[in-house]
This record gives C-alpha cells, structure tokens and sequence, in this order.
DNA sequence: TTGCGTGCAAAGGTTTTGCATGGCA
DNA sequence: TGCCATGCAAAACCTTTGCACGCAA
C-alpha cells in the first residue's frame, strides 16, 4: 500500500495550490495543464484527485448545473482553526467570503445538541447572493 | 405557448407530493413509477422536472455522490415560507436530513444585518457527521 | 386541426474501469 | 525486481436533443 511519488500527482498538487480558492473541474485542470504543456490523462487526474480528497488536501463538491464536480485546495496553514470559520458564496458573482464570527459557534453548538449532528465548518459552504451583487439586482431590478 | 394538461406530468406530479421533503433523483422517480405499473420514460421525467422547477413547484439539488441531480418537491402551504429550512448532509453515510428549526432564522438574520449577505436557506447544505455515524466512530473508535 | 407532450434512440458530458505499459522504490 | 501509477480506450452513467407520433384543446 506505499504510495509513490509521480510527477504527475505533484503537477496537480502544485497545479491546485496555485489555484488554492478555486473552484476547478476535472476538466479545466486539464485543460490548463494542457496549456502549460503538461498533458495528463483523465483517469490519472480523477485517481489523483480522488487521493487528494481522502487525505483532506482536497474539498470536493457538486454545484451542479452544466459541468461536473469542483474541486479545491485546502490550505491547512492558513485555513482557520477556530471552529467559527464558515464561507459565504455568492451565486451571483461566485465570489467566496470568508467568515469569522462567535455568532456560528452558537449554531454549532445548537444543531450539535439539539439535533445531534457535528458540523464541519470548513466544508459548509452558505449559498446567497452577496452585498454588491443585491445593489446590482437592485438597480437592474431583477 | 399553452400548456397542456397531461396524464404523465399529473403522475409526476402526484408521485412528488407523496414524496413531499424526500430527496428523488430522476431515476428514482422512474423506478418507482415503473413498480406501480406507469411507465414514463426518462426524457419526459426530465422535460418535466424542468418544468416543475422553473414553476417553483420542486428544487433541483446537487449533493453529488453516486447519483445525479437531486429534486424535492416544494410544499408551498405547508413548509418553507419560512427561511428556516436547512439541510444537514452526513459525509459518512450520505444520508441527507431536513432541519426546520426557529433558530435558523436568527442566523440569516444575522448574516444578513451584520454580513450584508442574503442566505439561500434552500441551496445551503451543511457538511457533518449524523448521529448515527458518530456512534458508529465511537465504538471503531475512528 | 393545431401544436405541445411523449417516447425512443442517439448524442454529449462526466466519471469509472480494465489492461498493458511505464516508472518509483 | 516488485508493485503502484499511468495512459488509452471502452464502458457506465446521467442528462439532453432530434424526430416522428400521439394526444389535449
């Protein structure tokens, strides 16, 4: 079960942090590295990938719609060890915010004991619309 | 541009509402129908769902995983005009919960007045561990 | 009759898998 | 030399689309 070290994991790891924050397909990794003149096959990014996700290096989720899965790089030095850290993005702009506030341990602590359930900051995510993107709205009256 | 009232679309339709805060792929429902004799195929469950959405009747969801796109149908009288509707996913099991409780909407409140963000209580899904799943941690002691 | 809805099949995507080959240790 | 990782192609999915036919109005 020993794990090699290939060029191609560490030109996607180095691909992904460089993109730390970002929201990548599969696809685009691809494509980007096709760019740079590294080209690797589908099955190899998509076994990495999944490596990477099993050892939390690498979130992965689904925000659906024309393309497939994202993934992002966690950077565990400068990602928050307080359990009052959440993210905000916005599905307007895709803008993501950071959020530190006491105010999210109450509901963590509520949701634990009053519904059982143990929340995992780092990979909530709230969905909404941000505050530029509600004066947009506003002035376009949508 | 005028609708028409077919018998597929009432079955969908009403196999929905007796699905009502259940989360359905579009194979699912196909299956399910297909059990109690109706058979309608997949194009025509998609064409529909898209429909049902676009009315607001149902919520497209992607929680990813194994299956594709998510739908739940939308009660519009007796659930959710409150903002209070939140989901709880267990990245163990899988298993997606329903959390309607008052003191979600003191945290879109809050978001809202001193975040400047508007929540998408219906798009938001927080990550966790369930119950369950926390037993089961305990006694394999992971 | 009109034209939307349906079903089938095919196409378009993403993701997975099998198998032979390549490369790390 | 072992054995994991890779690449290619094919397969497995989910979802969409084209087209002829059926059916509601």
């Amino acid at each position: 079960m020993a794990e090699y070290k290939t060029k191609q994991k560490s030109d996607v790891v180095s691909y992904l942090e460089k993109n730390a924050g970002k929201h990548i397909t599969a696809s685009k990794i691809a494509l980007d590295m096709n760019n740079e003149g590294i080209h690797i096959g589908m099955a190899t990014i998509y076994r990495t990938l999944e490596k990477l996700v099993d050892e939390g290096m690498v979130k992965k989720y689904f925000i659906g719609e024309n393309d497939g899965a994202c993934f992002e790089y966690i950077d565990k030095k400068n990602s928050c060890k307080h359990p009052n850290c959440f993210h905000l993005k916005c599905e307007k702009c895709g803008k993501l915010i950071h959020l530190d506030c006491h105010e999210m341990s109450h509901l963590i602590t509520h949701i634990n004991s009053d519904h059982g359930f143990i929340i995992d900051p780092m990979r909530t995510i709230f969905y909404g619309i941000c505050q530029s993107c509600q004066q947009k709205a506003n002035w376009r009256n949508i």
